[in-house]
DNA sequence: CCGTCGATACTGCATAGGGCAGTATCCGGT
DNA sequence: ACCGGATACTGCCCTATGCAGTATCGACGG
């Protein structure tokens, strides 16, 4: 690894850290836990590990099931050297990118139906990311986690997103009672914003 | 433009559509605005107002300070109409990337004074946000703001991502309290896994 | 026995995006 | 006359995304 490894890399190593995969399951599990916090498309998943092994964090083992090849990483004691070093490291702020909320931001240079439309589809995704992750912890309470002696840390994880997704319903619901009370997406006609604004300060501390 | 327009293209229409600006303003503006909901590098934002003339969606005009030259672009017929268009189409779902996340989900590789360092920092960057936002609204509220006839809509941008901070910071504190309680990163001890997460669905619906 | 389909196991390529360094100029204050 | 901060960008290298393409394997149906 000429290029210092970034938090994709440490996040793979994290993986690494609980068994060795093969490209394949990792890229499943990493879409299965990761997604949730640190989503990267299949195509890095396959490249990661390499520079991985590149850096003495990982190791390959060439695999065979009848003539398909395939490769299993294993973290290093380097690795997990690394992966603890790492974990004492200041992080990045956490950064959201929401296109949904950009087409509300912009809601003005469109119709009322259009904005109406954007925050019903904002609400009904994350009720399905809510939903989503409930049935992930239904799972892990009834046992069938893949890693049970972790669910403490999963558990964390599970409350924050789906504080994140409730959050993110009630304020659908919130918004499109605020704009139903709008003239237009441009003018609000009567609609109190101070009020609204106190309303949204006085709820939180 | 070649390639189509990205998410990022109409971003930056949304902005030229509010009024004309140079591209050095243009950056300032989306680093106040839309970086909560759509971060870009400043890097990015130079080159995007080019594609968005090559698509006749905008106008630049060359402008002069001495002898610094600048660029000021404004939209056109075509930007209005096809911003508009695209705010009546489905949006990508929201993603997060969350560094600290990732240290707290793989925290059993490291002490448990790090994952208590994480969770407070996590929820300190949180409260600084937070407090970001909330003086944006204090501003609004004394009429500060550069776009007062839309403060409607940056209203309800600004709840939403008060919520969030604001969820951040009680999960911080939560987390806190329960990593508190056991014994190493890697073993809960007596904590109860099912009552803790009990408690979170309760919380919610 | 053969075809198909979904899962496994990748690679190449074009483009978007990030971060950092570098190059200027302008303006206000000392 | 000089300095520092704001204005106004560009080049370069690397990360990351998305999509298409290439195979093989195993199970199931006809």
């Amino acid at each position: 690894m000429e290029s210092p490894p970034t938090t994709t890399s440490y996040a793979i190593l994290g993986l690494l850290a609980l068994r060795s995969w093969t490209t394949y399951e990792l890229t499943k599990q990493a879409q299965r836990s990761l997604r949730w916090f640190w989503p990267r498309a299949e195509r890095k998943l396959y490249d990661e590990p390499k520079r991985l092994v590149t850096a003495g964090m990982a190791t390959a083992v060439a695999a065979q099931t009848g003539r398909r090849r395939s490769t299993v990483y294993s973290i290093t004691e380097v690795g997990r050297r690394e992966l603890r070093r790492w974990l004492g490291e200041p992080s990045a702020p956490p950064t959201l990118e929401f296109e949904g909320m950009v087409k509300v931001f912009f809601a003005d240079s469109g119709s009322l139906e259009q904005l109406r439309d954007t925050l019903r589809a904002i609400g009904e995704e994350a009720q399905r990311r809510f939903d989503e992750l409930a049935s992930r912890a239904v799972e892990a309470l009834r046992g069938e986690s893949a890693f049970p002696e972790r669910i403490h840390l999963s558990h964390v994880g599970l409350a924050f997103h789906l504080e994140q997704e409730r959050a993110t319903i009630r304020w659908a619901e919130w918004a499109s009672e605020q704009a139903a009370q709008w003239t237009t997406t441009a003018d609000p006609g009567s609609w109190d914003a101070a009020a609204a604004l106190r309303h949204i300060i006085a709820e939180r501390l």
